[in-house]
DNA sequence: GCTATAGTTTGAATGCGTTCAAAAAAAGAA
DNA sequence: TTCTTTTTTTGAACGCATTCAAACTATAGC
């Protein structure tokens, strides 16, 4: 019934995403059909639908493969400072840098991301993987980093940082300046901003709004699961 | 070529409006369709589409009639309290009210929010009536309350709500929770977080932060427009 | 009333994502 | 090899949003 992990199975599916990107990236993602796809890979559409569960999968696949690749990036970003502006600035840059040429499929991306039971969303039980990698990523930008933060939200930031770095993307494939100018100043602001609130975190009298903030971003992590329950 | 704006079209067209809603609140939004809306409107599928441009603009139909019926409500909220907190969480209250038999329209409507410059996305220039009017709402809701925030940051503080006013929407169509109990926590949690950092804003020392924030609502606000820029 | 013009309706395409039963190929067991 | 089981491939549907040329109806000016 669906395609299994065999290794000729792989192969294929490697093969329908590379050629559907090279397609996206010559017509765009809705100008592009999967009769396109399926023909440029020598399959039949009903093959190609054996591989893929929808047009949209191939997005996802394509997400997933950024990720991979800034997993081996990360080591240089961290090397080449300690200062967190800095490093998060490189990480965000290094992701626009992989997306620039498919603009569009962020846009896809963004479009299933906003049901989270939608299995191909970024924020769905089913992607977790791939949310835990990249918040992973994150997670190794702060360590050793210049932030300090309370210890109430230490725990939450990358977290909340990845929340972050969903909304810069948002800005991102709206953003039709030349160069993206206004997201580089977005960045340099939002970054600035961020930095200083982490400072101001470890204040003594900033016990009680440290824990609001904690709560909120466990309530936008548990969102995912299908009942109640957030402890 | 396209629906006027004679006394029968508009009729035709609320009509239309009218049976969609209730179709989608019986079958949800995917699983009715144009077919059915025309059937059930007497109206041959053609003559459906000679009134509305695509089935999504049905949602924005929809979502600009809440609006309406908001801002008859939004008196009452004045009223009732001088409250900052009180009065913002009373006029998200009545919007989820208004949509809860309808919430999957809402997520309809966040998909085509991703992308700006989809005519029918609440950010997109074609519906800044719509937003103005809506940031109007809050406008009001401020004026008069007992929120402080610097004179740098008050002409963007409406704007910025509006902005945290979409995020609560996307937690709340996404909050399975019963009774959305959670959606309720994070408003609580959130609008005590904004007041206090409001009122933070009118330390002297918090220039610098305060400019930052105001530029990035401009930049944020700015995103709409075709090219560069931004003043 | 008559005609020109603008507004509305029709029903039959078109295109595309997705599904499915059946055939073909590959892999294992004997 | 031969038989069995699993994995892939095929090509023909299906359903639904959307388009369009042609027909029909109202309206306004005379």
């Amino acid at each position: 019934m669906a395609a299994k992990t065999t290794k000729k199975s792989i192969a294929t599916k490697a093969h329908l995403l590379n050629t559907a990107l090279g397609l996206f990236q010559e017509h765009g993602f809705e100008k592009t059909t999967m009769r396109m796809i399926a023909d440029a890979c020598g399959l039949s559409l009903g093959a190609a639908y054996y591989h893929v569960k929808t047009k949209e999968e191939l997005v996802l696949l394509f997400y997933a493969q950024t990720g991979a690749e800034a997993r081996e990036h990360n080591g240089d970003i961290v090397a080449s400072s300690k200062d967190f502006k800095i490093r998060l600035k490189a990480l965000l840059q290094f992701k626009f840098q992989q997306m620039e040429p498919f603009r569009d499929l962020a846009t896809v991306l963004a479009r299933q991301a906003t049901d989270w039971r939608n299995p191909l969303s970024p924020f769905s039980p089913d992607t977790k993987p791939m949310r835990d990698e990249a918040i992973g990523l994150i997670q190794e930008v702060l360590e050793g980093s210049n932030v300090k933060v309370s210890a109430a939200l230490r725990p939450h930031l990358p977290k909340a940082l990845w929340l972050y770095q969903m909304g810069v993307i948002l800005f991102w494939m709206n953003d039709r300046s030349p160069e993206r100018r206004r997201t580089e100043e977005l960045i340099d602001l939002s970054l600035a901003l961020i930095y200083r609130l982490t400072q101001a975190t470890t204040l003594p009298f900033m016990r009680g709004v440290n824990q609001s903030a904690a709560r909120i971003v466990e309530l936008v992590e548990g969102l995912g699961e299908s009942k109640g329950a957030t402890s």
